[in-house]
DNA sequence: ACCAATGTAAAACGATCGTTTTACATTGCA
DNA sequence: TGCAATGTAAAACGATCGTTTTACATTGGT
């Protein structure tokens, strides 16, 4: 495997884990099996290895979001936390973390945000068959909404938002 | 006002603008206009400061959530993100930050959410006239979701997640 | 065979972390 | 009047932070 690869899957498995600024450079050189001088070398600082960690994680999410039903929207979700574990948003997080001082972070932050909501809207219009922004802005709500509650309430609040979902997607049907 | 009262007003502030790991004791002592000897006497470690802080906003917050309709319940965050803006929810921050590994907060957090979901419940049984497990987890979703989504759609959220409780609400009467 | 690139191991950098201590000022009550 | 409590200001603690540097080993290409 490339060090590059290793170095950002090492570095987002420990900062999903254990926080943003909880996690030491020291961790991480461990973690990624390299130097710090390779790990400098390759990511030149803290923050722009946060920020390419949420990079590749936007790509890893919304790869798995090319859907065409908002049912399967939820389904995309279910399977996520099933892989990757419930621990809340890492774009929020690594933004709460910095207080959105770090501008390489907010960006990448920013970024994701607009994809995630421009693709719920895709979403919620494939399955209408007409744009609906106010339902989308419902589904995006319940998507975010289910990631932060299976946090604590588990992995079957997934399912409680999709049925939701379903409902409302309904009623704006007929 | 009292020291005490002063300065978990100061930390939460902090806290929740900047981070708890980012914020340092000394930016504390600062905000909270005393030494860090009379810090210390008065709230023991950082953590413990921490679970003060999430303690006394848990009292705050759910102060706030002593309504009878779900359509109160909104309208409840409506004002608390009006007055309190709108960064996620503390109570999940802190624990990602810490990744889990602090007691006392964890266990602050664990009964926060607890308490909430329990509330969460109350409400639509009051509401709806006899207890919806389902409903109730559904309306939590929405709730949670609004409260993340208004990070970075703004406080219009909470209005799209109140109208889709009411659907949802309006759905199970009948 | 040799140079340049790329890696490791480990020490060192100054800064900052959370926390304690030292020395001193102010206060309220017996 | 005087003691105990409670506060400030500031230095110091060792640890750890993110980052750079020094010294050396391994490799691949011409």
């Amino acid at each position: 495997m490339d060090l590059t690869t290793k170095l950002t899957a090492a570095a987002e498995r420990l900062f999903d884990r254990h926080g943003f600024m909880a996690t030491g450079m020291d961790r991480l050189t461990e973690a990624a099996g390299m130097s710090s001088r390779t790990l400098y070398k390759n990511a030149g600082s803290k923050a722009a290895l946060m920020a390419r960690v949420l990079t590749q994680r936007d790509r890893r999410f919304m790869a798995r979001l090319e859907v065409q039903t908002v049912d399967a929207l939820f389904a995309a979700l279910e399977d996520w936390v099933r892989v990757e574990g419930c621990r809340g948003c890492l774009f929020l997080r690594s933004r709460a973390e910095t207080g959105g001082d770090t501008p390489e972070i907010a960006e990448a932050v920013a970024a994701h945000k607009e994809a995630f909501h421009r693709r719920v809207g895709e979403v919620v219009a494939t399955d209408l068959g007409c744009e609906d922004p106010v339902l989308a802005e419902q589904v995006l709500v319940l998507f975010e909404g289910a990631t932060h509650a299976a946090v604590y309430r588990g992995a079957q609040t997934v399912s409680a938002a999709k049925a939701a979902a379903a409902i409302l997607l309904e009623r704006a049907r007929s």
